[in-house]
DNA sequence: GTGAAAGCGCTAACAT
DNA sequence: ATGTTAGCGCTTTCAC
């Protein structure tokens, strides 16, 4: 607990021998200055340490340099690296973010949206968990809204989001890459868009090549467990299959585990892939897991550059997807 | 985007037909008011959905009513529950949360004590995934610095860390319990004090019962394959045991599954007892896996709420130890 | 090119 | 009990 207090411009204009109103103009870099005065001003608040009081910077110019994050879902895994993404981008930018958990829940929403408007901030981040649609907050607030990971309900409003589609096409791809033609996929639940998503962008990579699913889709939820049923399932409907797309990581192990139960060897009798490309899933099933990543830091970082850019008044309405990424394992090859 | 500007003081001041200053002392509860002036203030800022500007409200008091909260390591599955827990206590005290990730960067600490300095926070949180003693903030900074999950290397500094000995004590109760007396014990590695700590606290449970490890403690990684690796070894070693500990969820999975490829039952043959209580891993492994939870929500709880104290001027200085949790499953039982 | 002064929205002394 | 006013730290006209 260091003190002396702060020096404010006031000492810095004083130890350069200058107003404040000039060593405001010196620091911010407005209006025209002899070259020395500013130097001797910047000097000085060098040697200071000063550092602008940002209460009186937002009291005179109505902005705050301060986002409001709002993650409205269960902070979790996919949260966090979209915020730590949004981070990096909003930081460099001198903006600091204001952290605001939501929980799902709309009267804690209300509350922050309130909290946030007294603060001033210059614009919202909106991240939660489920890529579905989420009601617009564009009516509640006077400054921008992006949001990242689960898009508005409005299209208009400004949403990045995962190429889910094209995550799928990928799986394709690869799978028919390494000679499977015989296709199936497990879903998350039917009520994730994701699911549909993903299976779409499967299905239009097979129809490239002329194929389609060698047996219906499954959809079940997210967990371990349901991929170890799902294997079930599949071996128990006796349609051959040599390669399966799981919409995600926990899915795939369990299904693998599974597989392997039965005397199926992944990859040479299967080949599968997961999707999240989560290390602690992927690395850990043995084969280790080819999976899809949503590269979700890039997810952020989108967002706060376009959420930057429309504070700046550039809007870019629409939904902008960032595309997957494949990465390659074991289970594949 | 709604627009229309915000309402101020003097908008309510106005609407209500009184002065600032009255509007003031009606709007804070200080200051003497007619108990009818007060009640025609808070009408009118009611019905203008008037919030105070705090930018305004931060220049005059010096204040600013913000805590910083940097997180000094990969933020993931530890930080994120103490982020939460303190984001609950805080927010209901009306204060707002700046969210800095350093990364484990000194350099980008550094940068986020600046800039937390300059927007005059009230304290700041400190948050990292080891539970090793990091190095002090106290000196860099004037207000109050809480240190939670990871203490400060500086005794005198407010810490708050999860009671790992009392973690352990917890694990050996419960295998002793339930009828285990050859036990074994998995930490993660030896530079961790948390490995350390829970073997302590574990075989301070067997001493009680006149009794010790069966075999050396085994120091590995905190992974899966980790785990593997021990459940061979020790079967290798020959020794004869009936329970082990393992310091985190992962080991005690990849053990779990590694013994019972083997041909040992769990919990039949071996009780297994993990730690962390990770869901992921605890539900998902065959049987489920009893572990010791450690409430982290409420490490980041008890460190939001002394720092709070802090705040208000009083220190409990030491490092605050928060209890651990048994939770039950299918691996002991 | 530089300084003086007003004003951002609010609170707290001080008048009345 | 209420109104008036100075001032928090800064930027920005407006004079000089």
């Amino acid at each position: 607990m260091t003190n002396a207090p702060r020096p404010k411009l006031a000492d810095v204009a004083r130890v350069a021998g200058v107003s404040t109103g000039t060593a405001s103009k010196a620091l911010t870099g407005r209006g025209a200055l002899r070259r020395d005065t500013r130097e001797r001003v910047l000097a000085a608040a060098e040697k200071l340490g000063y550092e602008p009081n940002v209460a009186a910077l937002g009291l005179v110019s109505g902005r705050s340099y301060t986002v409001g994050l709002i993650t409205s879902d269960q902070l979790g895994r996919f949260s966090v690296p979209v915020m730590l993404g949004a981070e990096d981008s909003l930081a460099t930018g001198q903006m600091a973010i204001l952290f605001c958990d939501a929980r799902e829940d709309p009267v804690r929403e209300r509350h922050w949206i309130r909290t946030l408007s007294a603060r001033n901030v210059d614009g919202i981040l909106v991240t939660s968990l489920r890529s579905d649609p989420r009601p617009s907050l564009s009516d509640l607030v006077s400054v921008p809204v992006v949001y990242a990971y689960s898009p508005s309900e409005r299209p208009d409003d400004i949403s990045v989001v995962p190429d889910d589609a094209q995550g799928g096409r990928l799986a394709g791809d690869h799978l028919l890459e390494v000679g499977r033609t015989r296709l199936a996929y497990v879903g998350g639940p039917a009520s994730y868009t994701a699911s549909h998503l993903r299976l779409r962008g499967f299905r239009e990579a097979l129809a490239a090549a002329g194929l389609d699913l060698t047996t219906a889709p499954l959809f079940v939820s997210w967990e371990e467990e349901a991929g170890r049923q799902a294997a079930r399932m599949l071996l128990r409907r006796g349609d051959e299959f040599d390669g399966v797309f799981c919409a995600s990581d926990q899915i795939a192990r369990g299904l693998i585990d599974e597989l392997s139960s039965a005397g199926v060897s992944v990859p040479d009798d299967v080949a599968v892939v997961g999707f999240d490309n989560w290390d602690i899933m992927t690395l850990a099933s043995r084969p280790p897991i080819t999976s899809i990543d949503m590269n979700l830091t890039k997810v952020g970082d989108v967002a706060a550059r376009l959420l930057t850019e429309a504070i700046a008044g550039e809007a870019s309405p629409g939904e902008h997807r960032v595309e997957c990424t494949l990465i390659v394992r074991g289970s594949t090859v």
